[in-house]
DNA sequence: ATGGTTGTTTAGCAGGTGATCACATAATCT
DNA sequence: AGATTATGTGATCACCTGCTAAACAACCAT
């Protein structure tokens, strides 16, 4: 079955040969550069195109043929499997944490650096747009880097605020309601992300300047909204069986 | 070539003959019934496999051949859109606005009762999910869904909140930095309904409590922070090309 | 130069995927 | 009941898609 080679070879025009030819000669990449290149390549193609894009259409785009990512990847699902990799675990600050914590300044001036720090970091449409992809088809790595947020961000921010409002000397555990308390100011400011960078709404505002109103139009509720949440939680811990009880007689 | 027919035929075990059988006989039903069917079927389908999902796989699901969808919609890509259709169009309410406008009620009410009955609407796992979808694939329609949500309901919801923090005599008309004000309530409450519904993240709290406890501290620094907001964007119309002449000078 | 190593391409396969068509058959009408 | 209508199905086509093997060609050591 010998039938290749022969005849391609022979259609093929003469490229290297006739040396006033502007066309890019083939290059030759060393296997990092490569695989780099690919991996770019993949993460812009599939946030354009989602993960059902074609593996032909990406080669495509890298001026590559389909199948050199073979060589690279062992199949379609690794690259995938990389590009999760990479967005994900590539724009992860620890520094942040260090940030919210910093009492010399002030808890506003904290919040506004770390969003203008964070979003600079993940509010991009690629990042975004493989975020919101990865989600549909399998949310397992965006629980994942929720519980990272979860964990390791908002305890923080939690403590801070709860500072900020006036429960410095509270010790009792986090409650999941003041962790989703914060997370409507997060989650507001990264939907505006999203209708921005994914619904491409022209929102004719200063991004900054929006984050900064919501910030401190947040903590100036939380001044009295927080104390509130706090106590009411408590109070609900103290009789959690009341209302099963009440259930029962009832 | 007419090979078929014959053959399927008498492979096919019998099917309506033995009287007997608990398997239930072929359905046949009005056009109207089937194309809901279809409809139906498809949204929780895509919804949850996305539009690169599979017609073979959609009509199994459905108990009927692969063809059959043809008979109803031209083309996969016909199908696609009456379920953009049926899921956009169907779950808007006109009466929302009256609410949130009824000042028989304290704003705090409305904004809680309105945020109970469009939670109802509209975050449910189907909508959120072909809502993502489309908004990934071509963000055209979810364009569309947000221009309405900013020229229906957002100006109202503006106008009251204005009334709130003591601007009733205001009639400036609103300006984008209001209406992405108000978006980062509305949009950190939907955020919540994604993490729940798309990334399945189990945040053990009440909803419409966390709702509540929003829509208090949204209220609550709105009374301060809302004022300076609408100050702040009026003095900066007032001499909007001063960073442009500073600019030139410079 | 020469030959070996290895990055890259050409050709092609097996199974999937949207779409079509003749025909079988349930529901309706007379 | 028998004729009529049009819903639903089996078979199939043309193309797509992930993936593979072998040929080819650029780079390097000698």
């Amino acid at each position: 079955m010998s039938k290749s080679g022969v005849g391609g070879a022979a259609e093929k025009p003469a490229r290297a040969k006739s040396s006033g030819a502007a066309i890019p000669v083939k290059t030759r990449l060393v296997p990092a550069a490569r695989e780099r290149q690919i991996i770019d390549g993949a993460i812009a193609y599939f946030a354009e195109a989602g993960f059902s894009g074609q593996t032909r259409e990406l080669s495509k785009r890298l001026g590559i043929t389909q199948p050199l990512l073979y060589r690279y990847f062992s199949s379609k699902q690794a690259l995938i499997d990389r590009v999760y990799q990479t967005v994900f675990e590539g724009h992860w600050n620890p520094a942040w944490v260090a940030l919210l914590q910093d009492r010399s300044l002030p808890l506003r001036e904290r919040l506004i650096e770390f969003y203008r720090q964070y979003s600079k970091a993940t509010y991009r449409p690629d990042w975004i747009r493989i975020y919101m992809y990865a989600g549909l088809s399998s949310p397992t790595l965006n629980q994942r880097y929720i519980k990272l947020i979860r964990q390791k961000l908002l305890p923080a921010y939690c403590r801070e605020l709860r500072q900020y409002c006036g429960l410095g000397q509270l010790d009792s555990p986090i409650s999941n309601e003041e962790l989703e308390f914060i997370w409507s100011l997060h989650g507001g400011i990264f939907y505006f992300a999203v209708r921005h960078h994914v619904y491409k709404v022209r929102a004719r505002v200063d991004f900054m300047r929006q984050v900064e109103f919501a910030v401190d139009n947040f903590l100036a509720g939380a001044t009295t909204t927080y104390p509130r949440l706090v106590a009411s939680v408590a109070s609900a811990a103290k009789a959690p069986t009341v209302v099963k009880a009440a259930k029962k007689r009832g």
